[in-house]
DNA sequence: CTGAAAGCGCTAACAC
DNA sequence: GTGTTAGCGCTTTCAG
């Protein structure tokens, strides 16, 4: 059998598989064939699949694929948002996914859909939305709800509920907490202030407590007023950082929830003409790039978020691979006071 | 018409609208009239399926939706890995597209392929394999090559051709690099090496060009032993860093053509035994959130990587809904030159 | 060894 | 107002 010199010129836009059966003369199926390396297609009819495959840039749909077939070798990872935190998880898992042949793919979904308007759910949306079809697998990062019964593996990074649902990964939110804490009261602080995590976070949760507790091993009485919402965002804490420097009896300390408050705070701070860490000591929470960066750098609490994305890495390809490896469902990493110079003693 | 109250149960796994439509009575049209909010369903018919989605947990596949319908409201963002200059500016495009009704999905591909194993062309594999279906636009970050006759409208960050091909957003690399190399030269320093980037891209190229016409405008001899081949990934410069510092007589300044190739080399200085910025002086180009915090903190030349991935969003958008908005093809941004500590006067 | 046809989950004409 | 039908681009039995 013969092949005609290259009948027709590709259309315009991007080809697709008919495009090049019609070229190369002969069937789709044939094509599909050919790309996916199966059985029964004579050497010489590859050849020349192949070619026209070349000449027209033909690039099987991703999309089209997958939604006949199973598998698709992408991982996806959802994200409310792609801000540092996310960010830096997303690092440790794109390296970690180096060379284990699948791709990675990363979705930040937010408004539309039927039940529109609301936040909380987006990973259940999201994953839905993916899930079923384009990717094999989803690492969620801080979910608000119980994980769904989701129809891919799944594995949670410090999710709503804790090790309570299905596999995740985290850090010790609490002993973290604690340290922080401590680390204040040990400078000689009293008047500590904690601005607190997002509501629907374990997280956030677990650091207030460890907050608490570690006031009252040193004595000190817990104070209502020192402890205000903040979220995790840093337009959220605003508001709050606001209502603990006006306060007739100002902190000279302050836990933040997480670093992005911690900073926030800091700024608050200087346009109230607070010195920090002169009149105001701020610790803050995640260790993340922009920590070590600001000025004055932040006192933090490091998670190894680099490490906890590879982690869940593993968890997940041993779930993809493997069978039900339960054996590290729940795994959890430490986090370490990192002292820097936002930070000082009490005067 | 009444209802039947939930005739069936969910089947196991993702519900579909198939699932939606037997257990809410009606027909698969109906119940993608209602999720779409069509036109031409009775009040009360859709406040039904409403229903039962909801209780069915159903959410739309995006990848169904996507092959059969055009627009999807996502705009893809592919990278060749989540490294930290990608990262920098996927923050910026993040936050830029809030609020604008698109979602994010961003994509790292990689191996697989009918044209498997090379490396470069990733971004038109990746442009294809997604593109036409489940994106409405991309941006393409440090393309190797000619942005493809695309399907979707796209815009290259940082391209491999510069402003030549499409839609483009870039920084100054070439005032970038004079500044770095000024400023070495005005340290006094005199053996100035260069840690080169990537070859694939015009960026590492206008890089070394600034370094050399720094030094010529200097009246400092251009010296090829003091030029070696770095890539942009640490792996990569390590050789590089080695050659240069074995060298019978070697520099005693580096210009490293960006930050993780610089923060190497310092690596590879203290394992010599070589102080940094002591013995060497060692400046970078990106501003990776690591600089600042690497120790000693990385004089490096700023690239605003948030306000380009912003700048990239916005042309992006404009192509989309507006037509073709040739007004910013090309947009330039600032280099800026940052010192910090790892910079001293040469000795 | 090759091609025709069914169907993945969904939307959009077009009937009824 | 509602259901039927024809694909989107691809893979995969199953005939030829």
């Amino acid at each position: 059998m013969t092949f005609p010199p290259t009948p027709e010129a590709a259309p315009s836009g991007r080809a697709t598989i008919h495009d090049v059966a019609r070229v190369a003369g002969v069937s789709v199926s044939t094509v599909s064939k050919v790309i996916n390396g199966r059985y029964g297609v004579s050497a010489k009819t590859s050849a020349h699949v192949l070619r026209v495959v070349t000449e027209l840039g033909y690039e099987s749909s991703l999309i089209a694929a997958s939604l006949r077939r199973g598998r698709t070798h992408v991982i996806g990872v959802l994200v409310a948002e792609f801000e540092p935190f996310a960010l830096s998880l997303l690092e440790g898992i794109s390296e970690a996914l180096q060379g284990t042949g699948y791709d990675l793919l990363s979705y930040a979904g937010s408004l539309s859909g039927p039940t529109e308007g609301q936040h909380e759910g987006w990973e259940r949306r999201s994953l839905s939305r993916l899930g079923g079809t384009l990717i094999d697998g989803a690492i969620i990062v801080t979910p608000t709800v119980e994980a769904p019964s989701a129809s891919v593996p799944v594995v949670a990074i410090d999710p709503h509920t804790g090790p309570a649902g299905a596999t995740t990964v985290d850090s010790d939110n609490l002993e973290g907490a604690i340290a922080a804490t401590r680390h204040l009261i040990e400078l000689g602080h009293r008047r500590i202030a904690h601005v607190r995590g997002r509501r629907d976070l374990e997280s956030a949760r677990l650091r207030e407590e460890g907050y608490r507790m570690a006031l009252a091993e040193a004595g000190i009485a817990f104070d209502p007023a020192l402890v205000v919402d903040g979220g995790y965002r840093s337009e959220e804490s605003t508001p709050a950082a606001e209502q603990l420097l006006s306060l007739a009896d100002p902190p000279t300390a302050v836990f933040a929830a997480n670093d992005l408050s911690a900073i926030r705070t800091i700024e608050i701070a200087r346009a109230h003409g607070i010195s920090v860490p002169d009149d105001l000591s701020v610790v803050g929470f995640d260790d993340i790039p922009a920590a070590a960066s600001h000025e004055p750098p932040l006192t933090t609490i490091r998670q190894p978020l680099r490490e906890m994305g590879a982690a869940a890495v593993r968890i997940l390809l041993g779930k993809l691979d493997g069978g039900d490896d339960a054996s590290d469902a729940h795994v959890r990493m430490p986090a370490q006071l990192v002292i820097r110079a936002s930070t000082a003693p009490a005067r």
